[in-house]
DNA sequence: CGAGTCGTTGAAAGAATTCAACTTGTGTGG
DNA sequence: CCACACAAGTTGAATTCTTTCAACGACTCG
């Protein structure tokens, strides 16, 4: 069997589908270049493959109105994007765009239906990261639904933290805007930036330009508790 | 091949798990009978299968402290219940408890495993029916977030109005209490209830008892839009 | 240098929850 | 069959929290 074409452990793609393995050294050449702020897709528009990101980080959201959207979750590398298009109508029930320059390989359906076929154990892979999106997918909607605001705040800093890592100097290593912040948590942006003046005036963060830093994490998480 | 053991046009059991046919006759044949109340599963216990619901009507929640929940979805006959679990820690990461008497099948993981590995179409189905849950999981999100409560009650009516249908006379077919609608639509019940008062003035909906009927489906409508 | 946008802050308005009181209904025991 | 107690249903008022609005300052681009 061939090496892996990426040295991502994450990588869904080189874990799980060994099966069709010289189409996916096809795929994986024609990785796609993503800049910052690229639209991946668009909710409404037709599916026609599925994403494996492998380097970058992304934003998955819903639109309400022209103003307010509501980001549903955010992608980092080894993530898969676009894979809830699969069942019912087709259409992307959600949009994604990227907010870093990144990498992703594209499956177009046919082959990914092949590969279901062929590969069970593939499917039943991604069966189980369903099941676990599901989960993910649940525990935020109730955060969302019985959290104050605040908690929420606090807890979209973690898990950004968690998610994207801190670099060197403790600083969480994604710069996101105090808006997709609110996105994130399902509030406004004022609300985010009063928030923010409070913990900053506590020491609880620090910010340096669009850089974040966590100092006191029990002290944050008191808000989430 | 044998007949389908049941009626139900939406028996998923019946209707994608045609490769274990006889192992299939055992386990409808162990169908459970749940009376109202009964509590299916509970969050933090251990899987060790996965429930299709052949009858009744379920609602599925999350716990928070030792008096708010929010409930997550309904499940009504043909629906699959605690397949979440297959992934990750094989803990329930949700509650279920019946709205009312109700048949359920138990498969163990052993057996749902041996099907999806003998039966892909049946994994695929099931990977289908995954990412359907994820689109409602991710609208319901974006939903609780958004929206205001108001909405989120008249959203919650309707849909519960298109999930378990209504009876002749115009009643929706699912006695629903105040204290269940407002933990789907996660607010509190006062809430729900000074909203039901201002519903029930404007004659948008009537109520008998535990049964509800919407009158004016555009009215409701507006609150929703 | 000016205009405009973005970031920041305070004050007011609005919405929902909480609290508390009151009413209705139900079941039990006399 | 009645009286009482307790639980559930119902309503109003006040508090709290969040959003919205509006204004000000800083920074950038033309």
């Amino acid at each position: 069997m061939p090496e892996p074409l990426c040295n991502l452990d994450s990588c869904f793609l080189c874990k799980h589908c060994m099966s069709e393995w010289k189409e996916l050294i096809a795929i994986k050449k024609k990785t796609l270049l993503l800049k910052k702020g690229t639209l991946i897709f668009k909710e409404g528009s037709p599916v026609e493959g599925i994403f494996f990101l492998t380097e970058g980080a992304v934003k998955v959201y819903k639109q309400w109105g022209e103003e307010r959207e509501l980001i549903v979750r955010f992608a980092k590398a080894g993530d898969v994007l676009g894979h809830r298009g699969l069942g019912g109508k087709n259409l992307y029930p959600i949009s994604a765009t990227c907010l870093e320059d990144s990498k992703a390989c594209y499956i177009p359906n046919n082959f990914l239906e092949a590969t279901l076929q062929a590969n069970p154990a593939f499917t039943y892979r991604l069966l189980q990261l369903y099941a676990g999106e599901l989960q993910k997918a649940e525990q935020r909607m109730h955060d969302l639904a019985l959290m104050e605001v605040r908690g929420r705040i606090a807890l979209a800093l973690q898990e950004i933290a968690t998610l994207f890592g801190i670099d060197p100097e403790g600083y969480i290593s994604i710069s996101i805007t105090r808006q997709d912040l609110a996105s994130y948590a399902g509030t406004t942006y004022e609300t985010v930036f009063k928030f923010f003046t409070d913990l900053i005036a506590q020491q609880i963060i620090t910010t340096t330009g669009k850089r974040i830093k966590i100092n006191k994490a029990p002290a944050l998480q008191k808000f989430i508790g």
